[in-house]
Formats: C-alpha cells, structure tokens, sequence
DNA sequence: TTGTAGGCGTTATCAC
DNA sequence: GTGATAACGCCTACAA
C-alpha cells in the first residue's frame, strides 16, 4: 500500500538507482527516462520516505531547539514565539523540520543538548540564549556539533551566531533624544556581565560623546535583574539628579518600573524608553517606546546561517548575522524643549 | 567512530540480535546474557539510532504540530506557548519528539497537514483549534490519521479531543456572580458558531436558571468577532439596561473593550468577567477577573491521548479529556451589595 | 546513460 | 535462549 521506489522503478521499466537519481537531480540521465520517472512518479503519487533517505544519507533534515531553563521569562515576551516562528519560515522554505525540547532547568538544558546531539535525530542544533561561560556552547564546540546561537557569544570569531547590533541600537536612541533637546540623560541597566548589557551601555556612552556631552556617572544606575522593581529603585537614584529628562533603561520591564515610579511622584516630563518592544509596552501610562529587536528575523537568520553551513561542505565565510533593531516610537519618547 | 550495535555485540560476544532483544527487554533472554550486554553497552557508551529503529519499525516517534493560520491572535494571549510547554513535556516523557509547522494561511494550513502525514515523518498530529466543518479534521480522519484536536470537534465520538468545559466554566462564573449579589447579569458573546461560544452562552442561562432568575433577552448581545471594540459596543447595548450589575463576556478581548466603555462612562459599579486569562487582563483598571483555560494541561492531555491511542493498537474507550479551568479573581469580580 | 549490489543501523522471522 | 538473515526504503559506488 504505501508506494515505494520500487513502485516507481517497477512502473517506469527502470532501475530504482535510476530513480534515486531523478529524484536527486543527477545530471547524467536521459530526458527520455527522466520523464519517463516523473510520470511514475506523479500517476503512483510517490513521495520518498525520509527516514529511510536519512538513514542512507546520515542526515535528518531535522534542527534541534532546546528552551532554555529560564523560558518562563520568554513566555512573557513575544521574543520566543516570534524567533520559533521565523525558524520555522526558513526552515520549511529549505525543506528542514524543527524540534523543540524545554528544559525544566539548566542542568536538564545542558542534559537535553546532549541527548539531541548523541541521538543522531538532529543534524544541527539552534540555542536562543547565551550565557557567559556557556556549558552548552562549550559542550557543543567541543563537540564540533553544528549549532548556531541567538546573542554574541565568548568566542565569536568560532561560534555561528545572529544578534541585533546593541551597541548601535542605543546609540541611535541616545542620539535621538540629544536631537530632542536632551542633554541629562540617565541610564538604567541590569546584568552587566551579559554581552548585551555592556553594548547598550557603550552604545549610550558614544552617543555622549559623539554629540560632546559629558559622561556624567550619576547618571548611571546598574541593576541586578530585569525586573520592575529594579526600574522603580533606579528611578529614585537616578532622580537625585534633579535636572534629568531622559532615562534610558536596556529592558522593557526596567522601563516599566521607571514609569511607574515617574507616575507616582508625578513627573510628567521625563523621556523613558525600553528595550525589546514586550506586548505590555503599548500599554504602558504614557504608551512606552522601545527598541524592536526583531526576533522573527533573529530566528529567521539563525536558522540560515545553520543551514548553509550544514549544506555548504566548505566552512563558510560568515559567522554571523547582525539583524537591524527598530526603534518604536511612542507617548513616552517626549522631547525636551 | 559511531558506535552501533554491532560493536556492542562484538563487545558482548553476541549477535546483534540478541543486543536488540535486551534492549526491547525481551523476557527469554538470559540474565547471564543481559548483564553482558548491557555492561557492553555502557562501556561503549552505545545509543540505539532512532532513525534505523524508525525505519524498521515503521514509526518515528514524532509527532506533528500545525499551527493554524490565524496564529497571529495566539501570539497575543499565552495559549499557543503555554499548549506548546504542556505537549513537549508529555512528549519528553514519553521519549516522543514534537515538530511544528507554521501555516502562512489557511490553505497552507491543509498542505502542511498533507505534507506532514504523507511523509512518513510523523506518526501522528495535533491541531491547536478546530473550526466547523474544519478541513484539516475531514482529512485526518478520512485518511485515518492519528490526531488529536483541542476544542470539541464536530463527529466528538470519532475524533480524540481535548477541551474545557467551557459550559461549567461559564456556570461557574455566573453563580459566584449571583452569590455576590448581582440579579442583572449581561452576557457579552462573539462568534456564536463556534461549540465554544454556545457552551459558554448555555452555562450563563443555565446558572440563572437554576438560580430562578429568569433569563431576559435584553441582556444578551452576541458580537462577530473577538475584538475590543466589539466589546466597548456590546457594552453600550447592555447599558440600555438601567439596572444591569454585572457583565459576563467570553473572550478577555471583549471584556477589555466592555471596561474601556464603562470606564469611558465613569461607571464603576458593574462587574465584569473575562475568558482565556491572558496576560493584559491583570494589568487592565481595573485589574479584570477572568477564567483561565490551563492551556499547558489542554497540551499536555492532548499529546497524552495521542500517545496512548498510538500504543494501545487496541481503539482507546476514551475519546477525549476535559481539562479544569480556574476562575481567576480580580478588582473587576465586585460584589452588589 | 543505466543497472547491480551492498550498505545505512535496527528489528523481526526463522531456525537451532 | 541465542544466532543467522532478511527485511525497512533509499543512496551510491562500481560495472556494464
């Protein structure tokens, strides 16, 4: 019942190597039996088991995605689902599947790479998060495991990785809200040793000085997290500059807290923006604008990248991808005249 | 370099069909033999291939998941995620792998579903939504495919299937309501087709029956869509009513279009109530009340009945599973005293 | 240009 | 109990 390439070769007077080689676009091969196989081919309605090619060729056309241990946070951001669905566009547009795998925490993250990447189902595996001093990197690295990751990792010039450019990201905010008429700008950051925190943080440094503002460090507060209270309790420090009229934050949740201490005390005429563009932000009192970091196309182009390396024997040249941010401007990105 | 389990047989002194035998824990294998073998086996650090095993066994142990066309509203409540962690994590346990694809429309949709299941890749699919007279579902079961569905079909005794109780729900809601106090319940509907809707709608008249409140026409308004200006409509319609205390909607969306009219009006006194809990419910003013569907579990059983029908050869007696739903209290649940 | 045959790593069906 | 050996469906030398 289920037709085979026998089937085919049977109902064409050919060889199955013959049909193998149609199917797989060889170029020695008749036009006459060429056509001869795709009329078998459509009249039997015969599709090629990829199993079965899998196991002959050793590779699956499947990509692993293992969720990090902290996903729950990704839950409250579109980020997750917008990358997992620019994976998907790229992926199906090049004929590859995708599997997901949560992991329950950072051990089991580590336990689920290993598993995908010994279990001979997944030829290359996606990572949508770095850590500093990666164990899955590291694992995967060592492993000379194809794998591509979302965010700038340790060793950039060895790893495949797609990231937005944040330190031109904040640059630019920055040096929109100078154009406005700012000049005392505050900066809340959170997670100074991730990648991303630190080019937020030079990004909004140049913007400075390429606009010939004095660094003040007054006027920059590190958190621990990315958290709303976090935002609130930088608020208040950074408010001790009393001629302040901006505050930049590096997460949408930091801004928030930022609002909503600026609520409280009623300021009104202090710019805030945030990070990420998260669902909550349009909805914020005022409406807050927000870096897009475009996680579609972050997914989109990671998967890429995997995949021409997967096809490309050679080591391919690139890396990296570098995706543009968006800036989204709303109610709370007021100028200072 | 891949070690197989020819290795493991050599390793063990055996025949490699005695290695698949204790693998599968064959009972008529001897201790002796079992011991060595697996001994064997963890020396080598041997991995059965999934691939080999699927195409002897004529299954994969992946199963499919097709995102509907209209994924973009699931973007925007926590459902599609929270479904999706519930099915991986059945899945995981089970040693299952689950791969998604994203339809870009709703034609799409139908061909991912005929690609998935004539591919050999996957042994059984699980849909997100059911329409009526939903094509994706005619297909499935006329090509009796194994499937499972969240909602309730329209053949609910031919097809597995997963869903609340949305009718107990509603009942619920309504009878806490009265318990309140409130006499003057409106009921604000949308998308009257779908099973959804008529069960929600059939609990709100059934909790007032049987609480000998007689059902009045008036405060029913049924909309198209699940949108929020829908609900800021419906909400002028039931304000006909002078004396109406409470508003009942299905949708979170229409609740929040229902608040912004009452709060347009200055009209603080109505309770309102929401379905779905997503995540902007709590940060509405006020903070709305709304049921949540536990949309992890909905995933989680519906990959448990997948799985077990495709274990069992034997036809499962059960068909489908209900899954709880909890009422969540908010500022927008007020009492009518 | 096409056909033959062996192999990919398992499982299943026979024998013994 | 255990061991050969033939599938599973496809690909790829090697021949012809």
């Amino acid at each position: 019942m289920k037709v085979t390439i026998k089937d085919v070769a049977r109902e064409a007077n050919v060889a199955t190597s013959t049909v193998s080689r149609v199917l797989s676009d060889n170029p020695r091969i008749s036009d006459e039996t060429k056509k001869r196989v795709n009329e078998a081919i459509k009249k039997l309605n015969y599709k090629p088991n990829p199993i079965a090619r899998s196991l002959a060729k050793n590779e699956t056309r499947i990509l692993g995605v293992v969720l990090p241990s902290d996903a729950n946070d990704l839950l409250a951001n579109p980020f997750f689902i917008n990358a997992m669905k620019g994976m998907s566009m790229y992926a199906q547009s090049k004929n590859y599947y995708i599997t997901y795998a949560f992991s329950k925490n950072e051990e089991n993250e580590v336990e689920n790479i290993k598993e995908m990447t010994s279990s001979n189902l997944v030829d290359g595996v996606i990572l949508l998060r770095v850590r500093e001093n990666d164990e899955s990197v590291r694992y995967l690295k060592d492993k000379k495991f194809p794998f591509v990751v979302v965010g700038r990792p340790e060793y950039p010039n060895e790893v495949l990785w797609v990231d937005n450019n944040n330190f031109q990201a904040m640059y630019k905010v920055v040096n929109q809200l100078i154009k406005k008429g700012h000049r005392k700008i505050g900066f809340a950051g959170a997670m100074k040793n991730l990648n991303m925190s630190r080019d937020r943080f030079e990004g909004y440094k140049k913007a400075l000085e390429m606009n010939n503002i004095e660094f003040d460090e007054n006027l920059v507060v590190h958190k621990d997290e990315f958290k709303e209270y976090e935002g609130e309790s930088a608020c208040k420090d950074l408010l001790q500059n009393k001629d302040i009229t901006a505050i930049v934050t590096i997460d949408d949740l930091l801004a928030f807290g930022v609002l909503k201490e600026l609520r409280r005390q009623k300021i009104k005429n202090i710019a805030v923006v945030g990070f990420n563009n998260t669902q909550l932000a349009q909805h914020q009192k005022p409406p807050l604008a927000s870096v897009d970091i475009n996680a579609d196309k972050l997914g989109y182009q990671a998967t890429k990248l995997l995949i021409q390396t997967l096809e490309d024997n050679k080591e391919s040249e690139t890396t990296h991808y570098i995706v543009d941010t968006e800036f989204v401007e709303r109610k709370s990105f007021i100028s200072n005249k």
